[in-house]
DNA sequence: CTTGCTGCAAAGGTTTTGCATTGTT
DNA sequence: AACAATGCAAAACCTTTGCAGCAAG
């Protein structure tokens, strides 16, 4: 495909992940980004996260059955909590060192890791 | 509810994921299962899978927008094919041990990790 | 017998796609 | 002027659910 075009929609898509410390839903980010755009579709708020995941602008989670989008891009590792959905970072590099580490002997080349936590969050306790 | 009965759709499908090593989805544990009862539907797979995992009998992942079953319980890790998708067991618990280790300064109560390796299989490469 | 489970069909929710039009470059 | 991106609507896709009949305990 030739060069993506820096339209007000994805701009405006990217600035939201961007300023955001959450891991919003498509829908999440629909719904926050169209008050700036009313005409904004979720189909398009689809295509422009779909391009950002794999021009490696943004990351992409799964978390029951739907994507959630993280503008920081930075290797990080996420907490999830059991009770109320809530996904956290966690910059615990050594984490994600140790475990590529370790895996080296293996016949599988590896590029990258995903840690998830599963537990419960400091303000369901 | 009352105590969960051992059909033989659930102890077939049960079997079934206990005998492979690969991860099947809901369909794919339908189609191979179907071969022993004809009149099996794929509402009663998921049905079945979704119980035996709430009861802890098999354990179920999430890869782009699918749901695997995994019947083999033990605390492990998983090797995910860029190229090919396919998913691969990885026993080595030091990895999920380190994770939960390095984790516990923090506000959040781990219950569990999920260490993912994306990268490259050996046939693939 | 009780009631959990099944098959069948229909519905549900998220994500994708086709198409004519718009807007970047 | 090209053609990538948009809005709109429809479709696709996986998974869940309602219900009447069946079968495990």
């Amino acid at each position: 495909m030739n060069p993506s075009r820096n339209t007000t929609q994805k701009i405006k898509i990217l600035e939201y992940l961007k300023s955001v410390h959450t891991h919003p839903t498509a829908e999440q980010v629909f719904l926050k980004v169209k008050k700036d755009l009313p005409a904004l579709t979720l189909a398009t708020v689809y295509r422009n996260l779909n391009q950002m995941t794999e021009q490696g602008q943004i990351v992409r989670l799964e978390l029951n059955k739907e994507f959630h989008f993280d503008g920081d891009i930075r290797s990080h590792q996420h907490c999830v909590c059991n009770s109320c959905g809530k996904i956290d970072d966690l910059f615990q590099e050594k984490i994600s060192q140790y475990a590529l580490q370790e895996i080296k002997d293996n016949r599988f080349q590896p590029v990258s890791v995903t840690v998830m936590f599963y537990g419960i969050c400091d303000t369901c306790q």
